[in-house]
This record gives structure tokens, C-alpha cells and sequence, in this order.
DNA sequence: TCTGGGGTCCTAGGACCC
DNA sequence: TCTGGGGTCCTAGGACCC
């Protein structure tokens, strides 16, 4: 599964990952290695929908279910005294497995870190019993990469200082780790003792940020096409954040250069908003701050944070403007829900109107 | 034709306030 | 002539996760 034009494999098969394909290689890369693979698109409500399923058989042995992604999750089994943890997980593994057809990996253990990693380790269709006691030694030959919060850089720096293992970790002080891992240090010898005080947090906290982002099919330079796409995204995420019940005060837009350099810069309201109109402005006042250089875009992001609950208090005179740009909203985003979301998009004419550009190219 | 998309968290400097 | 301390908010960038 990955993009097709510039993309890169979001997830391989394991007959593909046999043949050297992994996340996140180039797509091209991967149909060079492997000239017959199969390249499908993405398709994330199916995922979703299928991840809602998956995740009710886990409420079966628990309420205490924390999902941590759209395919994986946690459950604290301690308070099911029916059933034995590894018979319980046998049971969800064999459920999903015959209705949903998909082979998931499971790990048990006393606390989520030991058993995040005993499920991983264990791929596919794993099912590991770490038992209590035991976190330690289990830990102490692997590779320190397969720590949370050990990622490239990470790994990278402990590489250079010789530490390639977690019983390496294990054996030092923290303040000698702190040479190497400046403030992670602690938490990651914590860690590599096989040692995890968080809890199963089974309430699901409210987003912080909405965003999106495009790659585009060729680098451009077109400010109007730009623009427009910044816009239809401003739209998009204002009918996500209003379909939430949430206002915002910030917003950022980043920008991928052809060389792969990225710039982002944001703005803050005074006060939260809610209308895409309230952003527009800033939007294409932040494009023109980030890009400053005579090079074409590959990418560009617009992101919406500092989020507040509802919608902002009406003010009295700009309240009948807000009402049809409200209405020119819903109906935008209704026609774009029947005929896609690029059925209907602002011209670039209006476009360069609003933003008095003028391009040679518009 | 090399290098996605949607997120979270942390740090650090500057402005500003008392 | 020299030059506080504690706090918050905003912005920019980077690391990491799935």
C-alpha cells in the first residue's frame, strides 16, 4: 500500500518485505526492486471502519481498552478475573482473525512498554508472554531501536557512543546517559529496565492540531494554484474543526521546497475562529512569509491548532456576514461531499482579485 | 521521477508583564 | 553607572510515532 506518483509504501506485505521492501521507501524504489509488485492506494475509512471491529473484541475481556492508533491498542486484563490474560488474548486474536480475516500480534506483559514490544517482536500474528519479573532480561539483547522514543537521531548518538543494546543502557547511571541522551535519559533508563509507570488511559483526549497536506504531481511555482489549494484545505479542515464542535486561534503553513528544504510559519488570532474566511488571509499572508526563495514547492501543509471548544461568540456587527459565509461553507462542502473534493474550488481569478498578484501564468 | 500524511511533544529565544 | 527575577505567550524548528 502506498502513493503512486511520488510516493512512498506506507505498509509491504510480508511476501514484499521478503524481497527487501519496507516503509517508508520511495514507491519508485520499490517497483525497481521489484518490477511485479502490486502498488494499491490507501483507503482510510475502510481501515477505520475495520479498526472499530477489530477493537470490539477487545472490549470483550475489558472496558479498560486504550487505542493508541488505527491499529494498535492497549488493554489492562488485570481486572478480568474470569479469564487468564493469554487465554483472553488467544480468544481475541482467533475472533479477528476468523470475522475479520486479518492477522494481528499480541503481546503480554505487566506493564505497556514490555508488551508493546513483545507483540512487535512477535510479528506476524504473535502472541508473547513476558512474565512478570522477567521485563529485564527480556529487553537486555535487543537492539536500542526498539525502545519508544529511540528513533534515527536517537539511535544514531547511542551508536556512537557504543551503545547498540538495552542491557548496555540498563547497566549505566542516568547521569551518564545524559551525556549521550541529553533530557530522554532518564526515561530511557527507566525503560531499559523494563521498568513503564503509565497507565492504561482508556479516555480518549481531545485532538490539539488539524492538518493537511499535499504533495504535489510536479513542483509548481503557480501562486493561484497554490493559493487554491491552500484554500480548498482551509476548507477542509474549518468543516472538520466545526464538525467537532471546535474553534481555533492558530495557523501554519509549511511549505516543502523541490530540494526538500521546509519552511513553516504560523499566526494567532486574537481570538478563536471558525469560518475558513477568517483564514484565509493569514493563510496567504503566511505563504508569502515562508517562501522566500526563487525555488519551486513540492509540498505544501496548512495546520490548525490552539484549539478551543465551540464555535466563537457571534459579535454584533459582523454577524450577518459570518451567516453567509457560514452558508456558502455548508454548501461548499455539500457539494464537494456528493462530487469530491475538488468539484468545486475558488478560481484563481478570484483568487488573484483577492490577493492582487499578478502572475503570467494564472 | 527518490524521499507521504496526520499527528504529539519538546526546546529555545524573544516579547512582554509585574 | 549598571542592570533583578519570575512568569506567560508566541513563533520556529526538530524528533518521533504509526
Amino acid at each position: 500500500v502506498g502513493g503512486l506518483k511520488r510516493g512512498i509504501v506506507a505498509s509491504a506485505s510480508y511476501e514484499a518485505r521478503k524481497l527487501g521492501i519496507y516503509t517508508p521507501m520511495p514507491t519508485s524504489q520499490a517497483l525497481r526492486v521489484c518490477p511485479s509488485l502490486i502498488v494499491l492506494p490507501g483507503d482510510f475509512e475502510k481501515y477505520e471502519l475495520f479498526s472499530r471491529l477489530m477493537f470490539s473484541y477487545v472490549y470483550d475481556f475489558s472496558p479498560e481498552v486504550e487505542i493508541t492508533s488505527i491499529d494498535e491498542g492497549y488493554c489492562d486484563l488485570k481486572g478480568n478475573r474470569r479469564v487468564q490474560p493469554d487465554e483472553a488474548a488467544e480468544k481475541i486474536q482467533h475472533a479477528i482473525l476468523q470475522t475479520l480475516k486479518i492477522g494481528v500480534s499480541e503481546g503480554i506483559a505487566s506493564n505497556k512498554l514490555v508488551s508493546q514490544i513483545a507483540s512487535k517482536l512477535h510479528k506476524p500474528r504473535g502472541l508473547a508472554v513476558v512474565e512478570s519479573g522477567w521485563e529485564r532480561p527480556f529487553l537486555e539483547p535487543l537492539e536500542v531501536k526498539w525502545l519508544p522514543g529511540v528513533g534515527p537521531k536517537m539511535d544514531a548518538a547511542l551508536r556512537a557512543a557504543g551503545l547498540t543494546h538495552i542491557g548496555q543502557l540498563a547497566v549505566m547511571s542516568p547521569a551518564m546517559l545524559r551525556l549521550v541522551a541529553g533530557n530522554s535519559a532518564e526515561q530511557l533508563h527507566q525503560f531499559s529496565l523494563g521498568e513503564d509507570p503509565r497507565p492504561v488511559v482508556t479516555s480518549r483526549e481531545a485532538a490539539k492540531s488539524y492538518s493537511q497536506q499535499e504533495t504535489f504531481a510536479t513542483d509548481t511555482c503557480d501562486e493561484a494554484f497554490l493559493l487554491a489549494t491552500l484554500y480548498r484545505m482551509v476548507d477542509h479542515l474549518v468543516e472538520k474543526l466545526q464538525g467537532d464542535n471546535h474553534s481555533a486561534r492558530t495557523v501554519s503553513v509549511k511549505i516543502r521546497y523541490s530540494d526538500m528544504d521546509e519552511v513553516e510559519r504560523s499566526l494567532s488570532l486574537p481570538e478563536p475562529a471558525d469560518l475558513a474566511e477568517d483564514f484565509y488571509p493569514l493563510v496567504r499572508q503566511l505563504l508569502k512569509k515562508a517562501w522566500d526563495r526563487r525555488v519551486r514547492l513540492r509540498l505544501v501543509r496548512v495546520r490548525l491548532s490552539q484549539l478551543y471548544r465551540g464555535s466563537p461568540l457571534p459579535d454584533l456587527f459582523s454577524a450577518p456576514q459570518r451567516q453567509r459565509h457560514q452558508a456558502v461553507q455548508d454548501a461548499l462542502s455539500g457539494l464537494r461531499k456528493r462530487f469530491g473534493a475538488r468539484a468545486l474550488m475558488r478560481s484563481h481569478d478570484w483568487i488573484l482579485a483577492k490577493t492582487k498578484i499578478k502572475t503570467k501564468h494564472p
